[in-house]
DNA sequence: TTCATACTTCGATGATAATCGAAGCATTCG
DNA sequence: CGAATGCTTCGATTATCATCGAAGTATGAA
C-alpha cells in the first residue's frame, strides 16, 4: 500500500449517483431532512439512509436530530469548496446532465451556490463590478479593488467582519448554468444576506432557486446594471 | 435525471483505488508508461489498460504515443488541481495511507507536487517568504507583495511572465506530509524550475522525490533559512 | 394509550465493475 | 525474418454494492 492521500475512498463516495444527487441538493446551502433527500435522489428511504450514514462517516455531512426528524447538512465550508471545484470541472469538461423537460429558468436566473449567488444574476453582480473597477481578476483570483472595499462599506456590508474571518473575501466560482464565473467567498456570501435581509430577495420553498421581488429586482439591476452592448 | 454538473462520474472515476494510485503516481508531473502506471497501481497490464481507457475517456488522462511505448499525462493544469484540492480535502480529513514499512523520508524532505516543490523544503520555502514580507497570507490565499516581486526578479525570475498567464502567480496547496502549506501557482512553478536548471536539485529517478546536491540545499537553506526558535 | 410519521435495520436480489489468464496486435531489436 | 517487448482485447470469474420489501424503533399527535 502506498502513503499518502487517499483520495480513492472520497472519489467513492461521490461516485455514486444518489449521493451525488444528495450533495447537490445540499449545495443549496441549507439542512434538509432524509425524506427530502430521498426525494432529491429519487431513491427510497432506505437507500437514503444507508448512503447518509456513509457520507456522515466519511466526514461530508453533519447530521442533527430535532424530534424524529433528521437533518443533514454539508459539515462545513471545505466540503462545500470541495463540491464546488468538482462542479467547476465536471461543467469545464461537459460531464452535464440535461433534464428532458423544459429547463428551469427561475435556477438559471437565480440561485443558491452554497452560501453565495449564483446563475444570471450571479454572473452579472460579478461582472458589474469588474467593469466598475470594483474587483480585479487575476487569472481565477479575485480582489477586492480600494474602490470596491468603499462600495461595499456604502452598501452596508461589514468589510471588518469579512477581513477578520479565514477565508477569503473574493473568490471566483465558475457558474455551470451561465459557463463564467460569479462571485463566492465572504463577501458573495455576505451580499446575498444582505439581498435577503433587505427584502429584495427570497428562497423560493425547497428549491435551491432565487426569488427577488420586483422591487428588489429594481434594486439589484440599480446596484449592477448590464454593460451596454456599443 | 435533474440538471447540473454530474459530479458522480469525476467521482466514481478517481473512486476506484488502483485509478486514484495511478493519478496520484502522474501527480509527480512527467509521463508515465502504461507498465509503469500498472505497477504504481499494483494490478496487472490488462486492468491498468482497462481503467486507463476510462480516465482517458473521462478527459483526466491524454496519451503520447512513441513506439510501442504508450505514455500518459494529467489531462491538464485544471486537473491537477482537482486532485490536489481532493488530496489536501483527504490529507485534513484523516484520509491517509501508511506505509507498513519506514516511512520515505526522502518524499517527506523534498518532492514534486504535480508542478512545484512540496515536503519540509516546500513548506519552509513558503514559510521563509510569508515572515520576510516577500508574500501575503490570507485565508488560504497568496500574493506576492511588492518586495517579494523584487525578491524574485533578483532569483532570475521572469515575473513578466508569470503575470501574463491566466494561473494566478501564488497558491497555496496543502501539504499532506508537512500538515502545512507550501507554495503553488506559476511562482511555485518557476522556482521549481529555477533549482533544477541552478543544478542544484534533480528528480530521482521515477520516484517523486527531488533530490538536492550538498551544494544546492547549502543554496538553498542560505535563500530560506529556517526561522530561530526564539 | 393508540395511531401516525420519520427513519433505521435486516436480508434477499440483482446489477455492475474489477480482476486476470489467454490470445492477439503493433513495434523494435538482433 | 524471427524473437522480444509493450500493450490491447476477449471472456470468464468473483467481489462489491445499490436496491427495496418487510419489520422494527423512536418520536409526536390525537
Amino acid at each position: 500500500m502506498k502513503e499518502g492521500p487517499d483520495i480513492a475512498q472520497i472519489g467513492a463516495l461521490i461516485g455514486d449517483p444518489a449521493r451525488a444527487n444528495m450533495l447537490t441538493a445540499l449545495m443549496g446551502g441549507r439542512a434538509l431532512t432524509a425524506t427530502e433527500l430521498a426525494g432529491a435522489a429519487g431513491i427510497t428511504l432506505q437507500t437514503a439512509s444507508s448512503h447518509l450514514s456513509k457520507l456522515e462517516a466519511g466526514g461530508l455531512l453533519a447530521q442533527r436530530k430535532q424530534g424524529r426528524h433528521r437533518y443533514f447538512a454539508l459539515m462545513d465550508d471545505e466540503v462545500g469548496l470541495l463540491l464546488e471545484g468538482l462542479m467547476g470541472f465536471a461543467a469545464n469538461r461537459g460531464f452535464l446532465r440535461a433534464r428532458p423537460g423544459p429547463k428551469d429558468p427561475a435556477l438559471r436566473k437565480a440561485r443558491v451556490c452554497y452560501n453565495h449567488l449564483a446563475g444570471d444574476f450571479g454572473v452579472r453582480m460579478l461582472d458589474r463590478m469588474v467593469l466598475d473597477g470594483h474587483v480585479a481578476i487575476e487569472g481565477d483570483d479575485a480582489a477586492l479593488t480600494k474602490s470596491g472595499e468603499e462600495r461595499m462599506r456604502q452598501l452596508g456590508i461589514d468589510m471588518d467582519a469579512l477581513h477578520s474571518q479565514r477565508r477569503p473575501v473574493c473568490r471566483t466560482c465558475l457558474d455551470w448554468s451561465e459557463r463564467r464565473s460569479h462571485l463566492a467567498g465572504s463577501l458573495g456570501e455576505a451580499l446575498l444576506s444582505r439581498f435577503i435581509d433587505e427584502g429584495w430577495a427570497r428562497r423560493s420553498g425547497e428549491s435551491r432557486a432565487i426569488h427577488f421581488t420586483p422591487t428588489g429586482e429594481r434594486a439589484f439591476c440599480d446596484l449592477f446594471p448590464v454593460p451596454d452592448r456599443e
